[in-house]
DNA sequence: GTGCTTGCAAATCGTTTGCAATAGC
DNA sequence: GCTATTGCAAACGATTTGCAAGCAC
């Protein structure tokens, strides 16, 4: 399996709970909380633990092998895909969505650092989103 | 006393604690939790609850009165300064401290919406602040 | 005196901790 | 066998809720 690879080149030693944490990430782009990714997981491994998940989905964090997200006032969320990109938050739906990152928006901001060492920039946007707009307009 | 028109231009009705929670925002520029301004607050207004902060900071943020910032996973942290501008969290110290926004941030944003109506925006960066770096350079 | 605001105590719920059982080298 | 990982139950802590008392117009 190409997920244990992958593990491993975060320095993060693959068992089967963590690979299918891993798994569960990557194929639901819906930036899970900690207790969405044990709901459906344990359908499918009953000796799941809650515990385990949120050390995975810690473990993860601090390898860089996921993002924690706390756009979400009342969750952490979390998404498998480290790749530079803003969220969106929709206040009526509580969906979050990928948006692209502003382009420059890593450098301009390490010129504003103002001398603090940046490791992590989060960009979050906050509103309706579309499919919810498109249920306002009906009404 | 200003702060009484300051938050009847935002349609909150003054109350003692409302104008007190905000006071402190507005001379406390450390993006306090509410566990913070009650504390702070309950020494001099020891009839204060705990509650109340709460419900008027929700009040506030709800109004545009005051930001709520979820850049700190533990604690909800609020800002009086409701001007755009980025936040940064120290991971060794805790503090947050204020960094001008990526001049063009927020019209970017808008052409980069995907549809979705965007109503708030929030820029976060995390890592060692100026402060702390000094202190590790002198190991 | 009606409606909004406050404050207390209890409940809620996401997350963490302690620790014993288990698995992997 | 030793070390890291897992999983259960209990603890924790920030926030919310229910409701009675107080205040304002």
């Amino acid at each position: 399996m190409d997920l244990y690879k992958q593990l491993l080149t975060y320095n993060i030693k693959p068992s089967i709970q963590r690979v299918a944490i891993m798994n569960y990430l990557l194929t639901h782009r819906t930036h899970p909380s900690a207790d969405e990714i044990f709901l459906k997981l344990n359908k499918s491994m009953p000796t799941l633990s809650k515990t385990t998940v949120y050390n995975t989905l810690k473990l993860f964090a601090e390898h860089g092998a996921a993002l924690m997200l706390t756009i979400d006032e009342k969750n952490v969320c979390f998404d498998g895909d480290t790749s530079p990109h803003a969220h969106f938050l929709c206040k009526k739906c509580g969906k979050i969505y990928d948006l692209p990152m502003a382009s420059s928006a890593k450098e301009v901001m390490e010129m504003k650092s103002d001398g603090h060492l940046i490791t992590e920039v989060h960009n979050y946007y906050k509103g309706i989103c579309k499919n919810c707009l498109k249920d306002i307009n009906i009404d």
